[in-house]
DNA sequence: GTCTATATGTTGATAGAC
DNA sequence: GTCTATCAACATATAGAC
């Protein structure tokens, strides 16, 4: 059950694109230059290391360095705000591996590209899957924010377009005897696994095998090289 | 920063174990045996599909079919309470799999094994990755608790010896010419992986490859019986 | 042990000066 | 646009009757 909505619905202004009005030597503080990105900044920060529910917006105004009452001026409400944080953390998982992956190029090399680009962004992004998951798994209604997010990046239907185009490079690769029969939504599950859930449960690894924050990242570079290895030699036939 | 605490602590006699008594037909109503199971059956449905953050204590309550008192009265704040939750919860996640590779059973045998086991206790506890994962991510406090827990089951600590016996089993297969030369971390991580994550992604997995409920358990009952194949295939010289 | 009623603190959101 | 001060609404926790 949502909360009532106290006020009057959307009755202020709202912060439009605001353009860079005189800043002389007014009292007002050094805000950089654009106090929205600083506090979508901010707001990411927080969100992503606490998840929507766990956040607090004063947290989230202390670390934009700015004031409380500010994140309402431009967000109206801490439901928006975290909408746009996840919005935007949702368009950096995977649409560059979509791309590549219904791209033309052989199957082969889509695989390598793939791990490369997924490793080597989430190893300076670790936080995204593990804010990622816990957020669809959370809260339900974001699964709708990250279809939009992905259909409005992307020509038509993500999903079937990567699973026909990958289909049809599997069955020519078994015509040719390069692969193994082998189903493509599977394949394709099977190289988000193998990519985001290292980053995903991170710390449950971590505590397991008993490695410290430089041990995983050793351990992700020894990956960035022997994982489309491990995935082609599943493919063989 | 941790709230006050409040009250006087652990003033209370706090509920032990505690004994069946006369129960007439007084106007309590039909508490079914373990009032104290009740609650931590109800806390587990609510945790998991929101979280501790996003948990109310009052929907615990409901869901336990019991008054709010009653949770504080056996586990005296909603912090032990999600503890208690979280315990349990992490105690099924791996034990069995870590039970099994730690064996002395052949490799192949093993893996398939694995997969079997996780995919058939993970169709019937979907939430539980999800859960983990975010609660692992958004209470990095919790990161204790988890390896509390597992050492509390089986003996030494855990990853070295499941990575060491496997480590023994790669290297007697790559001297045999069954396997070509692995990390067994690296390998440990891929099984996790591959049958954890279509899990904890679900949301996300559905929404991009266009599943419903029914497509996503046929997804699983196929994955059974490829992915065992899929980790052997990589395996091989 | 279990309930109802209530205290206490936190939190998102607003009012209004500058 | 940005701030300080404050409100109103929960949510957790406790008191105390039964």
């Amino acid at each position: 059950m949502k909360r009532p909505a106290t006020g009057t619905k959307a009755s202020r202004t709202h912060a439009g694109k605001r353009l860079a009005v005189k800043r002389a030597l007014r009292p007002t503080p050094q805000r950089d230059g654009n106090t929205e990105q600083q506090i979508l900044d901010g707001a990411h920060a927080v969100f992503l290391r606490h998840g929507t529910s766990g956040a607090r917006m004063q947290d989230i105004a202390a670390e934009a360095g700015v004031n409380q009452a500010l994140l309402h001026y431009y967000f109206r409400s801490k439901e928006r705000l975290s909408e746009a944080v996840f919005r935007r953390a949702a368009a950096q998982l995977l649409p560059r591996v979509i791309e590549v992956m219904a791209s033309e190029a052989p199957l082969e090399g889509k695989i390598a590209r793939v791990v490369d680009l997924e490793l080597d962004y989430l190893l300076q992004a670790p936080y995204l899957p593990g804010y990622i998951i816990s957020e669809l798994h959370n809260h339900p209604g974001r699964v709708r924010q990250l279809v939009s997010t992905m259909t409005g990046m992307t020509p038509e239907h993500v999903g079937p377009r990567v699973v026909t185009r990958l289909r049809q490079q599997l069955e020519e690769g078994v015509r040719a005897g390069r692969f193994r029969p082998t189903a493509a939504d599977q394949l394709i599950v099977n190289l988000f696994s193998l990519c985001i859930f290292p980053f995903a449960a991170r710390p449950m690894l971590m505590a397991i095998l008993g490695m410290d924050h430089e041990a995983f990242h050793h351990f992700i570079g020894e990956r960035r090289r022997q994982l489309a290895d491990f995935v082609l030699g599943a493919l063989r036939p």
